[in-house]
DNA sequence: CTGTTAGCGCATTCAG
DNA sequence: CTGAATGCGCTAACAG
């Protein structure tokens, strides 16, 4: 039996067509499979000198580990659902980005599924991810609640992102879109205007902006918005239509839109219609598309960091992985905030 | 035992604490554990009472399979990996959208690594993808060569997107970046420019684009064009500073740009320093990002599919995950082609 | 620090 | 159409 692994492992490796197996390796080595597994998971409980003579095993065979019999094993999957209402040119890229980066670093991968996915609950718990990160209103929460499950914790970390809510599930990090909508009429009404028309995508983050922003106008008495929504998700399109119904009413005096993508868009449509920005129009964006608000120094917009908020939730799963068993949850509620950037004056 | 089972089922399903697996739903249903599993993977083989039973049995225990478990016995991970040179702000979004949904309608999911996971062949291959979808042009080739690991065929299939290439991996699904450069040289030389002017972020296959345009330029005898290259990702910021250094040397007549995201970007500049676009200056964009053509109708660019191409990998991998181990590999080596899109006359 | 024992939960492969 | 036996490849938990 010996022999036959060393036939193995001295034939040229790359024409080696069995499968070698952590067996082979420790065989090849001197030692226990468990020493083998020892060295590439936690080599720090295992002498040097072994460690060393079964690198050297591992080398000679080209041994690749097979996570899905070491997953069964420990009931570990390392792999993070991410559940977002899309990911088509999208607000999220960067937070996406960013999560990415941070669980790839510490071994995790993620996969992710947008909105429409309405998985049954077998196939959502079916591959026992460590963990979850969601937008808080992309699901009602009861679709999260866990059942009871082989091979898996009672419950799995699960960060809400790019909101703050009353009930979390778990954990938090984003910022409040009320605030957002608040802050900006206030910011608005302040520079003195008093007519306003928005434009929102019929998404529910976008929506609560709105609302938010038309109670605090109301507040102040001043005329209530023109308000026009567009069906999700926001494309560049979408923006110039709902701005084209608008100007079918009357020429506003400022444009606040739910997104950057509708707002970029507002701005062509006016360029095209010879309607010079900000001069005869001023337009308020939203979420810091591709720091729009450099970019195109015309346009007032709402920043976000979405990298922070992608790297702070990736950095919060991490910490309840790595905690014992019986750690108490900590409490993670991070108001990332937001920034009203001012267009550039002219 | 059987006792145990009824204790578990009738007891308030919510309150169960205990994990539920094959072996239970069998034992409640009054089958092998092997139907149950029948029932759930191939209904087809399995008497329509029998199902029934089990199926009441999977309700009232509320079993959720174990994919990790079902995995390594079947050595099958239903998991595609995804590798291209970033998410964020991209063109690729499309595609990436495109794929997702197509796979997870077949019970697939997918990982996406972005190009700085530069993870050794042992992270790479550890988690025993079914398959991959990558651009050309993302890592070497042999970077992508199979070890001989335990538990999965000596390939998989590999979908290189984006681009033609070659010396393919296995199934490529794209389009020429030269013709791209070469028609919209053409193209352009046709509309009567004869000084042009390029901006381009770093990447192999916007930069392969502009050597192609270049080429054809030279061909015509035109003159040299202007060159300016940014570092990647693209940014709109890239695009606006790629354009001042420009500004610097002499006004262009046309900029053609390696991106829409340059693009939009060079629109904005110019209509903050009061440059007409297009009566003072044309702009060629790339990729109809968000449909860019139709939201800025005085941009002109080349539209890609890439929505089609998403959704051709995505078929092009399920029908080799499908086929019988032995069916000759399809050749599958499409052409989505591009479009070049004329500004809309102003 | 290292080895041994004993599964993880399911699907493959036959036999009936 | 259904069942029984077997093991995928690895790691937890302990013993030494």
């Amino acid at each position: 039996m010996a022999k036959k692994i060393i036939e193995k492992t001295l034939a040229q490796p790359v024409s080696m067509s069995e499968s070698v197996t952590l067996i082979d390796v420790a065989k090849l080595a001197g030692v226990a499979p468990m020493t083998v597994s020892r060295v590439l998971n936690r080599p720090e409980l295992v002498h040097s000198d072994t460690q060393r003579k079964v690198m050297e095993a591992v080398r000679t065979t080209g041994y690749v580990p097979n996570l899905l019999a070491g997953n069964l094993a420990s009931s570990k999957s390392k792999l993070v659902a991410i559940l977002l209402p899309t990911i088509a040119n999208s607000i999220f890229s960067d937070t996406v980005q960013a999560m990415m980066d941070g669980l790839t670093a510490s071994g995790y991968r993620h996969c992710s599924a947008s909105s429409p996915i309405r998985a049954s609950a077998r196939k959502r718990w079916s591959r026992r991810f460590s963990g979850g990160v969601r937008t808080a209103s992309c699901w009602p929460a009861r679709r999260i609640a866990k059942p009871r499950t082989s091979g898996s914790p009672a419950h799995i970390p699960v960060v809400e992102i790019w909101d703050l809510t009353d009930k979390p599930i778990d954990m938090v990090i984003g910022f409040s879109h009320e605030e957002v909508g608040a802050q900006v009429a206030q910011h608005l009404l302040a520079k003195g205007y008093r007519k306003f028309v928005m434009v929102s995508v019929d998404d529910p983050r976008g929506l609560r902006r709105c609302e938010s922003f038309q109670r605090e106008i109301a507040k102040h008495r001043a005329a209530k918005p023109v308000f026009e929504v567009s069906p999700a998700p926001a494309t560049f399109q979408a923006g110039r239509e709902g701005f084209s119904r608008l100007l079918e009413k009357k020429m506003p005096e400022i444009i606040v839109c739910s997104s950057d993508t509708l707002a970029l868009d507002v701005l062509a449509e006016a360029g095209s219609r010879g309607i010079s920005v900000p001069r005869d129009l001023a337009v308020m964006g939203f979420g810091d598309l591709s720091s729009a608000a450099y970019a195109f120094p015309a346009l007032s917009t709402v920043r976000v960091d979405g990298a922070r908020i992608g790297k702070e939730a990736a950095k919060a799963l991490l910490e309840r992985f790595n905690a014992a068993p019986d750690t108490p949850k900590p409490v993670v509620h991070i108001d990332t905030g937001f920034t009203i950037v001012e267009r550039q004056s002219t």
